[in-house]
DNA sequence: CCTCTAGTTTGCACCGTTGTAAACGCATTG
DNA sequence: CAATGCGTTTACAACGGTGCAAACTAGAGG
């Protein structure tokens, strides 16, 4: 071969240590998935010729064989969020536990890069996909074509016959909802509504469900639209609520994550609106910045641990064969109160 | 579900498309790679073929077959801080543009997990590394015996023969220093020492040029030492500094990262002093959070479109065999001046 | 002493792809 | 019309490892 990935460096194979061994090929290959039926002898000896050359599987040559790579694939839109960052740390040591490796796969939140994670990315080392959509449909999901193993994270697009795994997060924005209420608030609002059904239909469909058996009113206005669940659309959207009419203007906001609740936060101090008098703020996954914002930040905490535990458990299963039919996990969440909302 | 006659689950080979084409087999693959000397009849009929088949290639055979597997490892002790995942954001975007797949490995700043990761992690599918060291020391990295091609980032272990980049540490913190004294304040303080030779020497070795060549002094005791770079310690550590006695406390701080940053600032508000009439904050690395934090955080942005471009310049040039020595690579950083250090 | 088993070790084919070199056209030439 | 040449297609052998079944050990039993 030309090209010189030059350095003599030549990876040690079976078959060197075979020869550095005196045995044949394949009682290596023995030795080394460690079969049973190998004497005792035998087993030191090739040990011994192992450890003397270094030997190292060739991954590739092995998933060739059998036809499984031991990747995961997880697609999420982005990776500097904290929010996914986290996740993404809690399923790599996780999947490592369980003799996979993670692959990351930004995508940016684009159709079509998130067709292809989901179709198994790269051909066929990766086993299986945990896929976070944010521009996928139901109807894209339901209608792909390859079969490789998946699980979907989050809210949007839920098709049937996919494992899915998420935060009730209906439940938890009714929580969300109760609570401001409970706190005497009075106009409510919400950041996040987003073009498509997703995340903000259901967080704004639990919050508004809690707002209307309380007897109060979540006016369109009051519900602001963003592109995406930045600091910065939080800026802009909390300006655009304190720009409205004095009696109209709320008295508490539930963003519908972190950064959102951030950002709005920001905008609130630009305009001389005191957190939590004038207007509380709650925010959702819990993500460490809030922890330590000023003020700090009430809200809901997902529990990421056990979502990626959830995930792991569900995509393994049907890798390995024992899948008996999609199922919808709910994992715990928890109201974590601090000073955007005051002393509760 | 649809999608015609082939549909009973099974991979798609070169073989099948020769098949349904009624040609050989080397043909396809002349046509998938598309080499030369293919006439466009045959190749039109070919590529009816593939697409009729939705063939896939199977990366596993291909590197198995040229041994080079197209994947590079990002080693870094974490990824949920959002100085690494931003910088795996960027390379992993790099990556996938120039062929490769970014695989991510989290150390934990574990030295066993470092050394694994540097020796190519997973057998021969990682073509190179990229290492962001916490705990290898400078031997340790010299001393490897993998030669996979090795790419160091940060301040920490430089060792001969390698590649390494980063951003000028010790210009970068000189200027801060600059900068404080020339905002007026006297009593100067760092965050973020650590027990070992790395980031926080060369931090700490530029700070206090700046601070001696102006004839004042930074004294041990203002000198804070922390075991890891978050909040929660920069937080610990503002609370020592304000317990120094009244002549003593510092004017300035300077934290040798954001998270470090931000953890000391929180640490202010609790104790009642203010940022930064009191007290002016600088922290290291620009991350997001530190522009929405209230105060909002004057610090050393680094490059790290660049620092990503280059990380992979070298290592790439290394994987394909025109590497002629090691270098020592600085990229560019600029001091972004917020309301932590007040109006300038 | 020979057969039978059970325990070990081995040879071989094959996973899907591609480099190499040889075979096949087909058209231009002497 | 045969010789030459070029562009195109093909057969075959790898790459490294593992499943399979055959081949070899011994020790046990007849």
């Amino acid at each position: 071969m030309s090209s010189g990935a030059y350095d003599g460096w030549m990876a040690v194979t079976l078959r060197d240590v075979a020869e550095h061994a005196g045995v044949s090929v394949k009682t290596i290959s023995n030795v080394v998935n460690n079969h049973p039926h190998i004497s005792a002898a035998m087993r030191t000896r090739v040990q011994a010729s192992l450890d003397a050359l270094g030997y190292r599987p060739n991954l590739a040559a092995r998933q060739l064989k059998h036809g499984r790579g031991g990747f995961i694939t997880l697609a999420v839109p982005q990776l500097d969020s904290p929010y996914f960052s986290e996740l993404a740390s809690h399923l790599s040591e996780q999947a490592t536990r369980r003799g996979y490796i993670l692959l990351m796969d930004i995508t940016g939140s684009d159709v079509a890069h998130e067709k292809l994670a989901m179709a198994g990315m790269s051909g066929h080392m990766v086993d299986g996909v945990i896929l976070s959509p944010l521009a996928l449909t139901a109807r894209d999901i339901e209608e792909r074509g390859d079969r490789v193993p998946l699980v979907l994270l989050g809210e949007r697009a839920v098709p049937q016959g996919v494992d899915h795994i998420s935060v009730d997060s209906v439940e938890a924005s009714h929580a969300v909802g109760q609570y401001l209420i409970g706190l005497g608030r009075k106009r409510l609002a919400a950041i996040g509504r987003e073009p498509v059904e997703g995340t903000s239909s259901v967080r704004l469909r639990g919050f508004q469900s809690a707002v209307e058996a309380a007897g109060l009113r979540l006016p369109k206005h009051r519900v602001v639209r963003v592109r995406e669940f930045d600091r910065e659309h939080g800026h802009a959207a909390m300006h655009q609520l304190l720009n409205l009419p004095e009696h109209e203007r709320p008295d508490a906001v539930f963003a519908f994550n972190d950064l959102l609740a951030i950002g709005a936060m920001r905008a609130c101090l630009e305009r001389g609106v005191r957190i939590p008098e004038d207007v509380a703020v709650v925010g959702f996954d819990d993500v460490p910045e809030g922890r330590f914002h000023t003020p700090s930040l009430t809200t809901v905490a997902p529990d990421l641990r056990t979502l990626a535990a959830h995930a792991l458990d569900r995509l393994i299963l049907a890798i390995e064969g024992g899948w008996q039919g999609p199922e919808r996990l709910f994992v715990p969440w928890s109201l974590r109160i601090r000073e955007s909302t005051g002393p509760s």
